[in-house]
DNA sequence: CATACTTTTGACCATTCGGTTAAACTTGAT
DNA sequence: ATCAAGTTTAACCGAATGGTCAAAAGTATG
């Protein structure tokens, strides 16, 4: 494999995932990619023999790309406060550097659920949040936060942090009644979200 | 319009409601929407020209629906706590109902924003958002919400009732590695979401 | 330079898709 | 029964789409 061929392969690869990330597998066109990388179709296909075959390379690395940044809060060696609050400063700062993932992983997944099997397929979900439990155990148990409500809590803290970007276009057009921005609006977030989920665990 | 029309207009609207909402815009085929209509793909088009005002007069239906339902929260005669427990608890129960809505919607409005300024053509967020903190001022001051942080705390409601929905094949697929069933957690979700958001604005 | 191998291209193909057309059928009024 | 209007259908159309192919261009090796 040559310089030229990664260069190639990349060049293709990132004008999918630009592509798919706006018009979503069904809207995306092959001819598409294939302008937005500067080369032919046919070339395309030489280096992913099928639009399925390419789609799934460019789901898969922003699949797991968005999966890794939720790993500091079953590792990091905080309190559970400051790691809630470590959690959205930097979940949501990634995010607003990625604004279209969540829009994208969420509804492609809804779209065809078999692609997140192979994304889940070497995750022990179960193991991770007893892992969690049991590192939280007492500053769970001063609030109130029981062992089976753990799915409830974790669903909540990644809904605070990524709802605002899976209904970006929403509130965008709901904030652009008022005087409020989008991205101020998101800003203030990182604080909010985590005073919020805070407060609410504590008793 | 004889009563025929109608039955015909209807199970073309009922059939292009049910395909939309499983492949998105860009996934539907006028053929199969046909097909689940048991009718010609040309009736199709006599009845909606094209492809767009048939997705348009679906989506316009689907997300006039999903809004109305925020309405109780600006108008319901009751103290703010009730208020969010009666929201949940209708809410949910509405989505339980209607799972694909949360994902057709916001992914629909994401692919295509302008889509949304129709709906909200009429709609004074301003002054709604203003009435709402009238209305619970004392409450609201008793917590800590100013009346800059209401879409703060307006978002932060939504996401943890339509969360869970938008994101339903992820977390599908996150509780089947564990004990849980999606059904349940979302039973529980009623009263979950309420004293969450209950403590959390609770000082 | 010659050979073998990989990369790139333009032309092409079969199928699918949204949409049209003209004719057949239904219905309701006269 | 006749006629006019609306309704439904089968057949068809042009454009777009994912994908292929054979030849050309490029590159490394002897």
């Amino acid at each position: 494999m040559t310089d030229n061929d990664k260069q190639t392969e990349e060049k293709i690869f990132d004008a999918a995932t630009d592509v798919f990330l706006d018009k979503g597998m069904d809207g995306a066109r092959m001819q598409d990619i294939a302008n937005h990388a500067g080369i032919n179709k046919a070339l395309l296909h030489y280096y992913y023999r099928t639009k399925d075959q390419l789609f799934d390379a460019v789901f898969q690395m922003i699949a797991k790309k968005m999966l890794k940044k939720f790993a500091p809060v079953f590792d990091e060696n905080l309190t559970l406060e400051d790691k809630i609050r470590f959690f959205f400063r930097e979940h949501i700062t990634f995010l607003l550097e990625n604004p279209r993932l969540p829009a994208f992983v969420l509804n492609e997944i809804n779209r065809n659920p078999e692609r997140v099997k192979k994304l889940l397929k070497n995750v022990d979900v179960e193991s991770l949040w007893k892992k969690l439990y049991e590192q939280h155990k007492t500053e769970l148990d001063k609030y109130n936060v029981s062992e089976k409500m753990l799915p409830q809590l974790m669903t909540s803290i990644a809904a605070m942090s990524v709802f605002p970007f899976a209904a970006k276009g929403l509130i965008e057009a709901i904030l652009s009644k008022t005087s409020i921005n989008f991205n101020d609006y998101i800003e203030e977030r990182k604080q909010f979200a985590a005073d919020f989920v805070i407060n609410a665990i504590t008793k």
